[in-house]
DNA sequence: GTGAAAGCGCTAACAC
DNA sequence: GTGTTAGCGCTTTCAC
């Protein structure tokens, strides 16, 4: 007989393993949670009963009696941004040791599918939802959601939406690039803005802040606008970037991949790097532990963000009645040095 | 008053709506639903007053009447390897469009915490679930799960396991890339084995076969094994590829983190690529499209098995009752030539 | 120490 | 067309 023709047994219930050992469902039930109030003659008897006919709980069943799933929902608006793979690795890590399964869901930066996901996670009674938001002005649904009772935690900032908050500090980040490119004496700083993310204007503040400490005039920064993010937006950009007859001798990234094109292209019209220009990326990724690219760039911290985020949700949960008040706690990035030339 | 101390309003229930249209839990049920019993009329009257109430349904309840969850369970081995990146993305995308909710695990190449990932969706009455498994040999506790009842499909073939398999065609790769070296007439191979998962055996075998067929000597075909599939071993690997008074002129590794690491110990001892050391990696993806790198590689296409995978677990799911046969498909990778010198 | 009964929010079978 | 009833598998009073 073929294995995928093969009748699937009848799983065990609750039931089956009350008659088997001639107790009542009730006390079944409390064995297998290890109640204090059953002898352990009996907790053993049916312990040994329920293994044997290879019992395991219905977590639906229990989540409906209980109210609660013991379930996280992630939202992220793109999993291949290395970044945020990070985060989701982190998330389910922390999550599984605390005993909770999580959910998972992309919302690709649009506002109308993260809505979609944050509906379905609250139909599927989650008991509390990450997200990473998907636009940083439009987010009136995902305060819906928190106020209709299930927990959110945000893993980006979204100033005025008072929603608990654990996330990097852009603006620190690229303060800190700001300074190192300053330090080595760099004058004309061209920076590609990815875009439409909050965290970008923090970005551009924070270049802006480190001219202003240097007492260097304003125009010392020149920002691009690229549309997107990818490295291939990097590589576009560079041809404008450099029409400037008053050069740039340094270039900040709002991400690694737009450094990257960056990088391809000065390869590819013989600009040397960092010699004739240096290039910093922003989250530490494509430009790995281990890169081969001459890129400095700032360690976008997703583990820690997900791993204080997690505590803080199921701390949260595990004081439902406490109501504690919303919270935004903000974590300053390390810059990571790859070029100093 | 705070937003974070606000008291989260009841959620409205079936029970609800029908008291506030008049009609029973029943009808109202099925007027959500859109049965076709109902006539438009009270239909609309039902969901217009669901929508003023904000109902959405509870998930879990309708799950325990239905026996069924509508969710799928996805368990990779770790999803920062950018292939399973890819792959989970595909995968909720999908399953996403076809109404199905996702939750994911990661088992980190441990086979216990497989086994723990397996029950716990087991528990969660998942639908069904696509693994990536953890070991090539050790499959026994995926084949229970499929016996028991949840459809199990896999992402990687496990030979004699007898589970539904949509998988990439290693062998077919790798002998496409040995092709390829040969041809540019690479006479010394050195292959850089990640090790452990069964397609690695293959990657082998495909590249033996491509030897043979040359009509060239088998030790034309040096393997080195590294312990690991990462750059910082392929880097740590080189000097005793390079030790062989025999040099090779072509390199291939079983993933492109490991040709990375290659690369970079070529790049810091003076070894120009693809000049004096072809180097071809696998999976294309530390490679990005726009890579800056000489590496040619294999096209994993984990978008593409993914896709074929949930569509037939789907399948299957819809069709519970036909007894699907367990089926076993490969894909066919494509070779990416970005060096040829 | 243990059991009986009610209920979590929904769906399904069958009345009417 | 619509309502009634029973039940999904578990937990939780509250008796005994």
């Amino acid at each position: 007989m073929e294995k995928g023709l093969v009748k699937p047994k009848p799983k065990t219930k609750l039931k089956d393993v009350a008659k088997a050992t001639g107790f009542s469902e009730n006390t079944v039930s409390l064995a297998l949670r290890g109640s204090p109030r059953l002898p352990e003659s009996t907790r053993d008897l049916i312990l040994r009963a329920a293994e044997e006919l290879n019992y395991f709980p219905n977590h639906i069943a229990r989540s409906l009696a209980n109210n609660a799933t013991r379930t996280i929902g992630l939202v992220l608006t793109d999993i291949m941004n290395p970044t945020l793979t990070l985060a989701a690795r982190t998330i389910e890590r922390e999550l599984t040791k605390a005993g909770y399964g999580m959910m998972f869901a992309a919302s690709d930066t649009s506002v109308e599918s993260e809505k979609r996901a944050l509906l379905r996670f609250q139909s599927y009674q989650v008991d509390g939802i990450l997200v990473y938001p998907a636009h940083h002005r439009k987010f009136d649904h995902i305060v819906a959601v928190a106020e209709a009772g299930t927990p959110v935690l945000l893993l980006a900032e979204l100033r005025g939406s008072g929603l608990d908050t654990v996330a990097i500090d852009d603006m620190a980040g690229a303060y800190k690039v700001a300074c190192h490119l300053l330090g080595l004496g760099h004058r004309r700083i061209a920076m590609l803005d990815g875009g439409f993310m909050s965290g970008n204007d923090d970005k551009r503040r924070g270049i802006r802040r480190a001219i202003r400490q240097a007492g260097l005039p304003a125009n010392t920064l020149i920002v691009h606008n690229a549309k997107g993010t990818s490295a291939t937006q990097g590589y576009r950009m560079m041809p404008a970037v450099m029409a400037d007859p008053n050069k740039p001798t340094a270039l900040v990234a709002s991400t690694d991949a737009l450094a990257t094109g960056a990088l391809r292209w000065c390869g590819e019209n013989g600009i040397s790097v960092p010699g004739q220009m240096a290039i910093a990326g922003y989250d530490n990724t494509e430009v790995s532990e281990f890169s081969v690219l001459p890129l400095t760039t700032v360690n976008y911290a997703a583990d820690e963000i997900s791993r204080i985020g997690v505590a803080r949700i199921l701390h949260r949960l595990e004081n439902k009645e406490a109501r504690l008040p919303a919270e935004t706690q903000l974590i300053e990035p390390e810059l990571i040095v790859r070029a100093t030339t």
